[in-house]
DNA sequence: TTGACATATATGTGCGTACATATCAAACTT
DNA sequence: AAGTTTGATATGTACGCACATATATGTCAA
């Protein structure tokens, strides 16, 4: 049996993962020094190193200068999961997407979106109500509010052809923001826009960006039951 | 002016950041390659290289071998959230903790843990019912099934001190799991335990872990309205 | 006993070099 | 024209060295 790769970081890592999966160390124990263990594997400091630096960014070990790696308490620390774009999600699981805009106004922002946002209440927004179609069956109804002040050509932007959504992830940059997932009660627009009954439980997801400090957008989607998002560990 | 750091890693990202922010380069555009990022820069190849691969593992830009590094068409890619333990939930938002099991029975799966898990219908695994509590009001309700096969000391466990799911957490290592995240209404034993009505829309949380190719446990975990996960992008 | 200070140590980051590997593109064959 | 080989190129990974930085611990003086 030949050895192609002697060591490499990624074996490495899987080396310590299972080391760490098989018990030989507890929850909470240190483990040996990134000097230690690239003398015992025999490779350079700085491969043990990046791959550690790996594991803790995936939640396995936590590492402190001058104390050393310890094995993470609790490993069930981070879930990372992929947001697609609607239209993608929908093509994905074999749907025609289409979209309609049922409402598109120039108005002041009501309370919850002056208070996420951070924006002042005479500051004119955008303000849309459009649906997401999968095969002709109401999919998704998004609620969104815009920063004129941010993104002054979302007034001109060609919505019959591209949807909000897209139109400003591929157009206007954004350095961070916010997802939030619930659950809530469909109100009569929402009903009427999906196609169920008043009351009925939805799955909301709320997202908001910034570019830096300039608030950009905040939406608020909603799916209908059965709808689901999955996350590996 | 001094300049303490001239170039660090973490600067040469987030200068990166800013040009993708500013719109210097559009989504999907080609930036320079890393030899001439280092030499405009004024550091070494390596340096650029781990600054772009932390870049390309938040999802901002899209790195591919020979062909260079792209700027991401769709920088929403990637979520993470922190899953905390349900004790340090409660306890973050000041309330008092308390668990009580309302089940423990030793039992043959039913079908759908047959299927998310792989396991035998007639492999006996250990059926828990337990109510969370924050404040002597329900928290959540949690429905978990184990596999004395894969934990066979589970059927000896002193959940009268310690919740399942923290002896689970502490004392078992896994390799891998998913978690998903949907809306459901209260059947009549979620109602009862969780003190609301049938038919009440609840925010459930499915999990399952695995030790390579051996399940561990599965849970559906019901939360109320009004419960929210966040993440930040 | 307590607080200020010094020191040792483990991780964090940087440099320059070398070679590995995937893959685009051009040259070459059939 | 279509497939095959070959070379060039950008990223991927590794090494060894050096120095930065945080911090646990021991030392010494008030």
């Amino acid at each position: 049996m030949k050895s192609p790769k002697p060591n490499s970081q990624t074996n490495i890592q899987n080396d310590l993962l299972r080391r760490i999966h098989s018990g030989e160390w507890q929850p909470g124990a240190l483990i040996p020094t990134e000097a230690s263990l690239a003398k015992e594997i025999g490779c350079a400091r700085t491969t043990v190193n990046r791959a550690l630096q790996k594991l803790a960014n995936d939640g396995h070990v936590v590492r402190k200068r001058r104390s050393g790696t310890r094995i993470a308490l609790t490993p069930v620390r981070k879930a990372t999961m992929e947001i697609p774009i609607v239209r993608d999600e929908i093509e994905g699981k074999g749907g025609a997407y289409k979209f309609l805009i049922l409402l598109s106004e120039r108005v002041k922002p009501p309370l919850w979106v002056q208070v996420r946002l951070g924006i002042s209440k005479d500051e004119e927004m955008v303000h849309l109500h459009s649906l997401h179609i999968s095969d002709s069956h109401p999919y998704m109804f998004e609620d969104r509010w815009v920063s004129i002040k941010a993104v002054p050509e979302i007034t001109s932007a060609p919505f019959d052809k591209v949807s909000p959504n897209e139109w400003l992830v591929r157009e206007v940059p954004y350095s961070g923001g916010e997802n939030s997932f619930s659950v809530c009660t469909a109100d009569e627009t929402v009903a009427n826009a999906m196609e169920t009954t008043v009351g009925k439980a939805m799955f909301l997801v709320e997202r908001s960006t910034w570019i830096y400090q300039t608030p950009i957008t905040t939406l608020k989607m909603y799916y209908p039951e059965g709808f689901r998002l999955t996350t590996k560990l």
